[in-house]
DNA sequence: CTGTTAGCGCATTCAA
DNA sequence: TTGAATGCGCTAACAG
């Protein structure tokens, strides 16, 4: 910010000709202040286009009306709609949103964390798995520990473990295993897993909990079942191309995220396997666009907004401070069958 | 921000028994410093967890880093890709975004601009289409031109008449018109547009684009070839089903926005309507997830994340104040034709 | 090289 | 009710 100096609320005040806290006080409407100079600050604050510089405001004590968010990747319509839901609070609340994307790198999480840290920001919301990593959360915990004691509040979308914060559950684990269940009830026992890296919690929750479901029934989920890639659609079409190249028999396939579904879903085209004639397909999250594709993916639905708009929300009732009881509240995933998953089919 | 005082630069250079500036200088490595205090000071700060308060950084003249960011709807793919882009170029820069999402409300854009303006953002970006409305047109131009006198860069994606200001420009009016072109060479005739409020910029110019090219070929688009909705998947798939409802008798129809054409594709396949087979589809802009869909959709494409990282060089690199010649930089759309397009065939 | 000091723009005491 | 004065935390002169 270089070019000619802003205009200041001094500039207002002097062009009312009342003094700076009396111009302070119109703004603000803290107390009341004689009709005339009222009307005088306001009509010189409206010919001059004068805007409070928030960083002086926020220095001088007055609270700061910023929340930052850190995503993994906002290209994913998973992060796109989880975000949707904590900007309708934020724009209710007349807060504004720093968002960030990580790319999926770990370090760049901690290093937004901490200039959010840097930005007092009023809360800071994580929303993605957490990295099974202990030296990750070590320095995650070093950031956020010192933000909550200078009275930052934090929430947390999905698990994360050794961070006593705010806690929005998606029930990844409980919606894995009732997805496997429906699918053993449509006969199949032969299945394989297209997963996102084993470093997510929430990949591993998926894994375990469909694993848990497929036990109910007495089958087995091996290594060599499960494909592993990035939780992308890039990442699902690759795992799904490694396990036709491994002529993997499963009649039905898991991928844990909608996104590697659809991914998956145009490598088996591709290879001029039908879906779900063939083999049965079936995802994670219910993202919007999947009822769309043809066929109309099965997966577990979550209420993706609503995760962002409770995070948000357990952000702004917070109390600060880390003394406080951290909060959790835990979200229901549904089973949806739709096109892509068929009865297993005898040959 | 309440609860425990923050720890301060003061704190820090009290622990390392230095001066104020001396700390300072070590924080920013502004200036050499003996590397013994050099030391006292990092440890220090590292041992009391030191953030600097960015707020009083910018206050005391530091530049901020920090660029805003205004779109439509982060959960819209398109928005999602050009933000995408956008954060990029921001992360390169070590900048944080503040990402503002309007609901497609055009009071809550020019609401945005003036908190972000308050913020002393050192750019504002305004990704998406313009309002044609004067008053609109207006109040918008008073935000921004006292913004850019106090030395704010501003840069926007697509069309904005009025607001002299750094713009990317997808060419929306000759993509639409060569797509007109590819559709003719297929030997269609009878066409329909599905349509997104032609209160947008992006909208008007897509339509007329449109209706240049069928016109080389004498081909003419009345007002009972276009259906207005909103520029979204369930507007694509209302307008579809207002297009059935009158009976159209189009062999190829071309929705605005890739968005519009999913929800139109599943309005056609509910009704029965087999694309390409009984009528041809067009989107525009390819999004990612359109080569996955069955069949793959027809559109225009558009370098979405580039559109999104050419705004943010623009805004990096741009002269301060509104002297400034604005720049424009011109972004082509290409025409690519799947499987939802199909040669019309003979009854 | 290091320390002292003067603001940055505002909210908020404290007096009047 | 209004005005004058203080300080938020930091950077950037300036002086030593």
């Amino acid at each position: 910010m270089n070019g000619r100096p802003h205009v200041t609320l001094e500039d207002v005040a002097q062009m009312a000709s009342v003094s700076l806290a009396t111009a302070s006080r119109v703004i603000n409407g803290t107390t009341r202040v004689r009709e005339d100079l009222r009307d005088r600050v306001l009509s010189a604050a409206a010919h001059l286009a004068y805007t409070p510089n928030a960083h002086a405001q926020a220095l001088a004590g007055a609270s700061h009306r910023t929340v930052g968010v850190v995503c993994h990747d906002v290209n994913d319509p998973y992060f796109a709609a989880v975000t949707h839901g904590v900007m309708r609070v934020a724009d209710e609340n007349r807060m504004l949103v720093m968002l960030a994307s990580t790319f999926r790198d770990p370090e760049k999480e901690i290093a937004y964390v901490s200039m959010l840290r840097a930005e007092r920001a009023s809360a800071i919301l994580l929303v993605g798995s957490a990295f099974e990593d202990r030296a990750w959360e070590r320095a995650m915990a070093a950031e956020i520990e010192p933000y909550r004691r200078g009275g930052g509040k934090v929430a947390v979308v999905s698990r994360h473990r050794n961070l006593r914060v705010d806690t929005v559950l998606p029930d990844n684990r409980a919606g894995a295993q009732a997805l496997a269940e429906a699918l053993l009830r449509l006969g199949h026992r032969r299945f394989a897993v297209l997963a996102g890296p084993r470093s997510l919690t929430t990949v591993l929750d998926r894994i375990d909990g469909f694993r848990d479901g497929l036990a109910t029934a007495g089958v087995e989920l091996s290594e060599r079942d499960i494909f592993e890639a990035s939780s992308t659609r890039d990442g699902g079409y690759a795992a799904a191309n490694d396990l036709l190249a491994a002529r993997h028999r499963a009649t039905c396939v898991f991928a844990v995220t909608d996104m590697m579904a659809i991914g998956a879903l145009t490598a088996l085209r591709e290879a001029g396997r039908s879906v779900p004639d063939d083999v049965s397909l079936a995802g994670f999250d219910d993202l919007p666009v999947v009822r769309d594709l043809s066929p109309s993916l099965s997966t577990v639905a979550l209420p993706l907004e609503q995760l962002g708009e409770q995070a948000m929300e357990l952000a702004l009732t917070g109390r600060a401070g880390p003394g406080a009881r951290s909060r959790s509240r835990r979200l229901a995933a549904e089973v949806v069958l739709r096109g892509s998953t068929a009865r297993r089919r005898r040959r």
